[in-house]
DNA sequence: CGTTGCTTTGATTGGTGTCAACTTATGTGG
DNA sequence: CCACATAAGTTGACACCAATCAAAGCAACG
């Protein structure tokens, strides 16, 4: 299967990163930038299925995605998972690290991937050195706290016709906000992974989704997905955004 | 109703303060620990009720539980409520207002409770001058989001029963965290609190404590609860800690 | 004491999960 | 290139957990 997210071939460097204005280092200076740039480490591509990190790893780096899709979940002591995000270019992966130096979640990519690896020792360093760094990066985690209450909004409280509704206006505002389509795109995880995510089984994610094409108001086949009625979902979703 | 976490009626600096292990300057030298307090602003107590912030209010400062509890919530636009966590003694609140400096959730004390403030110009600013002040910052966030994904994990995949004895379990695990009782403890929450947080009806939360008090495995009054038999509660939750 | 809010209990309904069969796509080896 | 195995996805029948609606019990408080 090829990438609906292949525009960064070549290796570059964060002042030429397309995905800058998204990333950790929006707002830096020039020289800030370039200072930022040094520290990043260049990783070899991570193919489809392989691990990123596992939970219980030592956790020493943040990862963002420069290409590619990744899922990050749980994994309880008797196996289950429990899915708790996607991570599409310019999101950032590996905050759960933190607390105690371990992941407490993995990392697998949902097709072959390309991410920048921030040492943290060397983060920590320059946030000290750079103060729009420090609260750039108080931030991004701001924004991680801010998408998981959202997700336990979504998982305590809608149904299982509002969840894939807000799964699919969500992952349309985010491929929108990259530059792409935002009604139509593919989706790269499977139906498995959606059910899980969203706490409903696969089931019911493929009996939803046929529901809505029925009614035309998305068009989907196998991964592709094409969204014919916006505000139809949005119907659904009632209230949520 | 009295509170049972009421050991602290008078004021006190950071250093004898009994919650400095599990607080935000945990580890600081004692100079620095002196720093770290000349920035505490101490607020009126909140009462019951009374809101310690609300959702799109500008959020300057971090606030720790000093004692009492508090309930965290999201509204959506139509007025419905998700509580997203209740905050005791040593808990920090208003994480999610790093991200575009106003809170994306509520914060409302569920007793009579008192909060440490921490502005977070100061806090920032400290951060650069006291290294291990830095990292502790980042534990408490990543404790954050770890705690955030449990909640995820919690609402995806567990039956009502099971959701339940998670709660009271956890609740355990934090009372004794905190020098109290693991088996006997005051809910400060009403049923209604515990049921949105969860994400079940508070019908079923009522159901379900009726049915695990006739099983013997906990004795239940009002708010005053206790545990019979750890190990049933854990039989039921099987392997989820 | 009457009002009010919280909690409990009961009867009924419906949304999802579960189990199972089948289809379709992908990949492998002869 | 075909036969086969495997995994992903779809569809249907049925069961059950928890929501809903309704009403009564119970503590707190003026």
């Amino acid at each position: 299967m090829t990438s609906t997210i292949d525009y960064d071939p070549y290796e570059t460097l964060c002042h030429d990163c397309r995905l800058v204005e998204s990333c950790l280092p929006y707002g830096l200076a020039k020289n800030e930038l370039k200072q930022f740039a040094t520290m990043v480490k260049s990783k070899p591509p991570i193919l489809s299925d392989q691990y990123l990190y596992r939970q219980d790893d030592e956790g020493r780096s943040l990862y963002v995605v420069k290409t590619g899709s990744f899922r990050g979940f749980i994994s309880s002591t008797d196996g289950a998972e429990q899915t708790i995000g996607f991570y599409l270019p310019g999101e950032l992966m590996g905050f759960d690290a933190f607390q105690h130096g371990r992941f407490t979640s993995s990392s697998i990519a949902l097709e072959t991937s390309k991410v920048c690896e921030l040492p943290l020792s060397q983060l920590n360093e320059l946030c000290r050195l750079i103060p729009s760094l420090q609260t750039q990066m108080l931030r991004v985690l701001g924004k991680e706290i801010e998408s998981d209450h959202n997700q336990i909004l979504l998982l305590g409280h809608r149904s299982a016709k509002e969840k894939m509704a807000i799964f699919l206006l969500k992952l349309s505002h985010r491929y929108n906000a990259l530059g792409f389509s935002k009604t139509e795109f593919n989706l790269t995880m499977k139906r498995q992974d959606i059910a899980n995510f969203l706490g409903i089984t696969n089931e019911t994610v493929s009996r939803l989704l046929t529901e809505l094409h029925q009614q035309g108001i998305i068009a989907i086949n196998r991964r592709n997905i094409k969204i014919n009625n916006m505000n139809a979902l949005k119907v659904l979703v009632e209230d949520c955004y």
